[in-house]
DNA sequence: GACGATGGGTAGACCGATTAACTTGCAGCG
DNA sequence: CGCTGCAAGTTAATCGGTCTACCCATCGTC
């Protein structure tokens, strides 16, 4: 059997390739280093061997020596999620620029799987840890994190921790959506979606209730619903919230997938978002502009938090003692078509 | 500075362990490993030390010895891709239950960039590969990965590679979805979207031409656009096509992601699919049925796929020699509103 | 009392690289 | 000539585990 399917042969190790080419194994290594130290010559005759005997370096093994594994862990809440994603994507492009792997884990927002994950990871011996912290992670467990690895967080809200991190702006995201929706007229206005035990969905209902009290509305939690971060979520949300005996006028969501199941639970309900009904959505994913109607969101670019992530990680491996960094992102609210009529043209 | 940020503290290792434990190196690796030699009392003892130091268990220096990481490449197009993310949620969570970890690399379908990708991963030491290969792969590329660790393709159309593999049935699920346009009537069915080079699109868009041509109906490659795999492809795809002399009545796309860019492109051009033009996808992503009008769709679950792959992977890494499987799952036809209306009762 | 078995533990080679410190040969130079 | 300096390599320790082979004490048994 020349070539069965998962034999594991023996390595061609660098040994190997010394032998081959005359040479001892730190001149070998010196070659793959790239070192001035060795003649043109010998270092031809190395990389023929390399080439002969069909090497493939062993990263695993020169990390045990340099403690660099250039090997970065990932951690979110959730992969089918499109701000995951995106957040992930910008990540991942980021380090594979620089050589470096990326190692994905997700948590499903459960902190007793976190805390499984980050225990795999360390054990992985990741160079760091990009982690937007699940709600009721224990400041001592970012710090133990910190002792064996740089840290980057995804969720700017431990103060207690001197990690670097990133985030949106969410409380002025969320004011500006709020007071949009109150400027064009309505008063019961629906807080919707999000995993309850969510810290950025915490400090988002924080600034929607605010925002609303400083104009004078009261907060009515009936109105402020709980769902899993996907279409689906969003759908039967609203549909609970239609049914209500004083149902809302406009929904404020806790990003654009929820968003999008509001709007697909509006017209499944007969109504139609922008002309029925108020929607604001948050992260602007790609699709808010493409649906119909095209989705009012707070802009907050996920993919260039996955990219400030992973330079943030890169720049704290390069120099460790650097004082630490916490980019807010900018948000803006983009005006489109779900929000276009306001509450006083609407029919009733 | 007592916890500087980024600091990489000395690793507290097992020697120090067994020091503590007044036990050897080889007795404390004993204890972790679970090895009934050991007695109660000093198993105890080493675990406290654990414990009391604050010992993190090594996993990296562990694989030199063993020869196995716990570590699984997965090598997507594009993680943004609802496809590609179903598919490596399905994976990550059928490898993380058995403490594997997943790495993630992106191709942008770009062989150099995979063949690079490759190389690292096979540097990391992974022990097996997940690959959907880009188009123009080379067979001798696999088989140098297979070489070094076990492989899986999420696309079983190597036959030349031993390799096990997974995929969908893209040839009946395309016989089944262009059959049905045609009994509907329609003549002029476009073919949309997916990258040139993909292997699954050349698939796809063999199967759609023999269909028609068994119906007796003329393959016009005019009809054939391909394009980025996004909402966006397909809604420049659709703007395209409609513009055309002789337009298509009907559209049937490479993926359920393409079928909503064409949905969108549709109503902006004053269309409704279902209703003025008929709509097919592929995949059945979870919005599928959500989506206004909800999408005809081949249903193929690329998240079981995920998980078959993972599945696969295991085996292979726990029995090198059992026999190459292929799996094909089965896909059908899932009938919803994006179709909803015959040719002969659309107006025109 | 000799022998084997067995339970509990240890020494040290090993995995595949890196790297500090050392060697050797040769050129330059006052 | 003797010394320095440099270029080009080599030796061997090291990273943090695993694991084979071995040791030693104790106990039962004929």
């Amino acid at each position: 059997m020349p070539n069965a399917p998962g034999r594991r042969r023996k390595h061609v190790t660098l040994k190997d390739v010394a032998a081959a080419a005359n040479v001892s194994k730190a001149t070998a290594s010196l070659v793959l280093s790239n070192n001035p130290r060795i003649s043109a010559a010998t270092r031809q005759r190395v990389l023929e061997a390399v080439e002969s005997l069909g090497y493939v370096y062993n990263q695993r093994a020169a990390s045990l020596r340099t403690q660099r594994s250039y090997t970065i862990g990932l951690i979110v809440t959730d992969v089918l999620n499109p701000y995951s994603a995106e957040l992930t994507s910008g990540a991942e492009s980021v380090l594979a620029d620089q050589d470096y792997s990326l190692v994905l884990a997700t948590t499903d927002d459960d902190l007793e799987k976190q805390t499984r994950i980050i225990r795999t990871m360390l054990e992985r011996d990741v160079d760091g840890l990009i982690l937007g912290p699940v709600a009721g992670t224990a400041t001592e467990a970012l710090r133990n994190i910190m002792q064996r690895c740089s840290l980057v967080l995804t969720n700017p809200y431990f103060d207690e921790v001197a990690a670097d991190c990133v985030g949106m702006d969410d409380e002025n995201g969320t004011k500006w959506a709020v007071r949009r929706l109150i400027q064009q007229g309505h008063r019961r206005i629906a807080f919707v979606g999000g995993y309850a035990t969510s810290s950025t969905r915490q400090r988002r209902l924080h600034s929607y209730r605010r925002t609303l009290e400083r104009q004078g509305i009261s907060f009515d939690p009936t109105l402020c619903i709980d769902c899993p971060v996907d279409r689906r979520g969003g759908y039967d949300a609203i549909l609970q919230l239609l049914s209500m005996a004083d149902a809302p006028t406009a929904a404020y969501c806790y990003s654009d997938v929820i968003a999008f199941g509001v709007m697909l639970g509006l017209r499944a309900a007969g109504l139609e978002a922008g002309k029925d009904f108020a929607v604001i959505g948050f992260d602007d994913v790609p699709e808010a502009s493409l649906w119909h109607p095209s989705l009012t969101t707070v802009s907050a670019d996920p993919r260039g938090l996955g990219e400030m992530a992973a330079q943030l990680m890169l720049r704290r491996i390069a120099s460790p003692d650097a004082p630490v960094r916490r980019e807010i992102l900018p948000s803006h609210l983009v005006l489109r078509d779900s929000t276009a009529t306001p509450l006083s043209l609407l029919s009733d």
